[in-house]
DNA sequence: AAAAAAC
């Protein structure tokens, strides 16, 4: 514990230390520099700050206000800098100019671990507000001008996290009103949310935490947990808190379900209000005037537009008032937009990897400055062939190796690939596995009805005429049934829309946004809604077709019954889905659910195909057990077998376990610490003290073992 | 096999 504690200072220390030699010469001012009241000229290029610029102007950039030329974005002379590169445009901070306290910039010091410029200055991250504008204090005049504030409007200074004012509309958009339900939280019901298993393993595993409180959680962020209604952290958020806030990374099998959001978005932000922003090294900056790059120092990627969009409503969430300004990109979208976004400030991005390349290949992101890295349904990501994107964004540009940054990886499996890139991406990670939510409890009644293809339509109007109110996802395998059974329900005068890959991003953003609010409470969609997305109130999910992949199966019944709450599931079966009627058997035994009889005898009849547990292995389904395990070994273990009470269920054909049993015991939820560990492997990694940190200990991150990997 | 994802 202890030592895990000093690493996590070592880290930041050799990250930010104030005398980490770049703080004369880096260009680049961080965003704690910006909102300085007062917005003191810059010492380089001149007039820089003066003058309030007009409200944003549309041309946005390009006409930046003479506040911001150069010393802007330029390499600025003496080292100072401007604003950060990623300096908004429209604001220029020059809304401070005439602030009561106003600051000569002279008279900050820089916070201990700023690394550039001594810069006391920086414009203030929200827009122009005239009514805000006269409030007292420092603080954003954020949020109140635009729907896209409302985060990240605080600021950082003089090692100091300087929360912005409080903006009741800002309030209500982010955390809506009582009685809201389109703004309602994701139905958490947190009685129920203890049932979830969870295991983690690794070196030094901390002690959970049982309540969000600071210790160790940052102030601020407990306030925006408090407005967003959390009351009592997720089973994934016991343990990923601590985790993350020891300054360790982490492997987590776990769903959306699980908290898991919350999960790296609670420590990160956490973190970056307690330490402020890291600076850039000193090469950023580079442009001058034309090189608008943004430094990210989170970067969060996810597989599909919405949970990237999904992502970042919670990040400003947590984000609101804070220095940290949250921004999202992804395909489909205009790019212009997303560009100026990111042009006004841009410290926690949320992204999928295709557009983020593309930013990356225009120059317009850079991740030079990124300290946490968080990939977000990681095998969904390499499912969809994200991976070479996705080594691109991590190992081929200019993001800092493992040991420059804390990296956190979500899967909801853990088959070799996913183990592969743990392997090139984290160090000496701790790995968590979280139970799943809902399929293995009893939170979703699922039913199995034999019906032929051709009887599916008039099933489903049976179905839809029972069923009360609330609603229903129906989900089908292509994106031509989508539309055609959508258009079908509507003709049969059902509120109904649809959404999959073919639809415009608008029309899935809509029918999303339809169906969540009610206004068309019954959503027909292919794979693009089956993971990750968090849709309160969804009563009932009908698997129209069955998916291939019980895991598909598993993530799209897990939409309704969300953390804890109860949900109904259907699934039309016939001979069509043999394929998976194993696995499904299987998975229904497990979560105490009725078994028809015709599953039963085909499962016999149908023996040899994919059953015999070919794909069903590898994922120790169960009750009792977590969803994925550790699959490292350490050298030096012997005793030990997993801790975790064994999950479940057979089998484990194809499954990479062979030496498992030989591996380790990872500590049992309950059992933090080493001691699960039946002998300490050679020193290296965290427990090769304070100077393995900042060595090459890392080099290998699969640890002592070395090549410890299936 | 289909779906998803950058332009």
């Amino acid at each position: 514990m202890a030592e895990q504690l000093d690493m996590s200072r070592l880290s930041m220390n050799d990250q930010h230390a104030p005398n980490g030699g770049h703080l004369d010469r880096a260009a680049y001012i961080p965003p704690h520099l910006r909102g300085r009241p007062g917005g003191p000229p810059a010492p380089g290029p001149g007039p820089a700050m003066d003058g309030p610029p007009p409200m944003m102007n549309g041309g946005g950039m390009n006409g930046a206000p003479a506040g911001l030329n150069g010393s802007a974005w330029g390499p600025a002379p003496g080292g100072y800098g401007g604003p950060p590169p990623q300096q908004r445009a429209d604001n220029g901070g020059g809304n401070w100019a005439s602030a009561p306290n106003f600051t000569p910039r002279g008279s900050n010091p820089p916070p201990p671990f700023q690394q550039s410029g001594g810069g006391g200055w920086g414009a203030n991250t929200g827009r122009f507000d005239p009514n805000a504008y006269g409030k007292p204090g420092a603080g954003g005049s954020g949020g109140g001008g635009s729907s896209a504030r409302g985060s990240g409007d605080g600021q950082w200074r003089d090692g100091k996290h300087i929360p912005g004012p409080a903006n009741p509309r800002v309030e209500r958009e982010l955390f809506g009103v009582p009685n809201d339900p389109s703004k309602q939280q994701t139905g958490i019901n947190f009685e129920k949310y203890d049932d979830i298993p969870v295991e983690a393993s690794g070196q030094g595993v901390p002690e959970p935490v049982n309540q969000f409180s600071n210790p160790p959680l940052d102030d601020h962020l407990l306030a925006n947990i408090e407005l967003s209604g959390y009351k009592v952290p997720t089973p994934v958020q016991k343990y990923s808190i601590p985790i993350v806030m020891g300054g360790r990374d982490l492997m987590a099998c776990a769903q959306t379900g699980s908290g898991k959001t919350g999960g790296f978005l609670f420590p990160i932000l956490s973190q970056a209000y307690q330490n402020g922003p890291s600076a850039a090294p000193a090469a950023a900056g580079g442009g001058y005037g034309r090189q608008r790059k943004a430094y990210p120092t989170s970067l969060i990627l996810a597989p599909t537009r919405e949970l990237v969009s999904q992502i970042y409503d919670e990040a400003r969430k947590f984000a609101y008032r804070s220095w940290v300004r949250p921004c999202v990109v992804y395909g489909g979208a205009d790019i212009g937009s997303q560009l100026r976004q990111i042009e006004r400030g841009c410290d926690l991005l949320v992204a999928t990897p295709g557009r983020l390349v593309d930013l990356i290949e225009r120059g317009r992101i850079s991740l030079c400055n990124i300290k946490y890295l968080v990939l977000d349904e990681a095998d969904r990501m390499l499912d969809m062939g994200f991976e070479p994107q996705i080594r691109r964004i991590v190992e081929g540009e200019d993001m800092p190796p493992t040991t420059g940054r804390q990296t956190l990886m979500f899967s909801a499996t853990f088959p070799r690939d996913i183990q592969m890139l743990a392997r090139d991406f984290l160090k000496e990670y701790i790995f968590l596995s979280v139970g799943r939510v809902g399929s293995t409890s009893e939170n979703i009644t699922q039913k199995v009805e034999y019906v032929e293809d051709g009887d599916k339509r008039s099933v489903l109007l049976d179905i839809l005429h029972t069923v009360g109110t609330g609603l229903t996802l129906i989900f089908v395998e292509t994106k031509r049934m989508a539309d055609s059974l959508s258009d079908f329900l509507i003709n049969q005068g059902f509120p109904a829309t649809s959404i999959h890959g073919d639809r415009t991003q608008r029309e899935r953003e809509k029918a999303l946004e339809m169906f969540r609010t009610g206004r068309c409470p019954i959503l027909v969609a292919t794979a693009v809604a089956a993971r990750g997305l968090d849709i309160p109130n969804v009563v009932h999910v009908v698997n129209y077709d069955l998916p291939t992949d019980i895991d598909d199966y598993v993530h799209r019944i897990g939409r309704t019954g969300r953390a804890g709450n109860t949900g109904l599931a259907t699934a039309f079966f016939n001979r069509g889905n043999r394929g998976v009627v194993r696995d499904l058997l299987d998975l229904l035994k497990e979560a105490n659910q009725e078994v028809p009889q015709f599953l039963e005898s085909i499962a016999r009849e149908g023996a040899g195909f994919g059953g015999g547990g070919g794909r069903g292995g590898g994922r120790g389904r169960g009750r009792g057990g977590p969803a994925n395990r550790d699959v490292r070994r350490f050298a030096g273990g012997g005793a030990g077998g997993f801790g975790g009470g064994g999950g479940g269920g057979g089998n484990w054909g194809g499954a990479p376990q062979g030496g498992y049993g030989g591996g380790f015991g990872g500590p049992p939820p309950g059992g933090a610490g080493g001691s699960g560990f039946g002998g300490p492997p050679p020193a290296a990694g965290y427990g090769g003290g304070g100077g393995a940190y900042g060595g090459g200990s890392y080099g290998n991150p699969s640890g002592p073992a070395g090549n410890s990997w299936w």
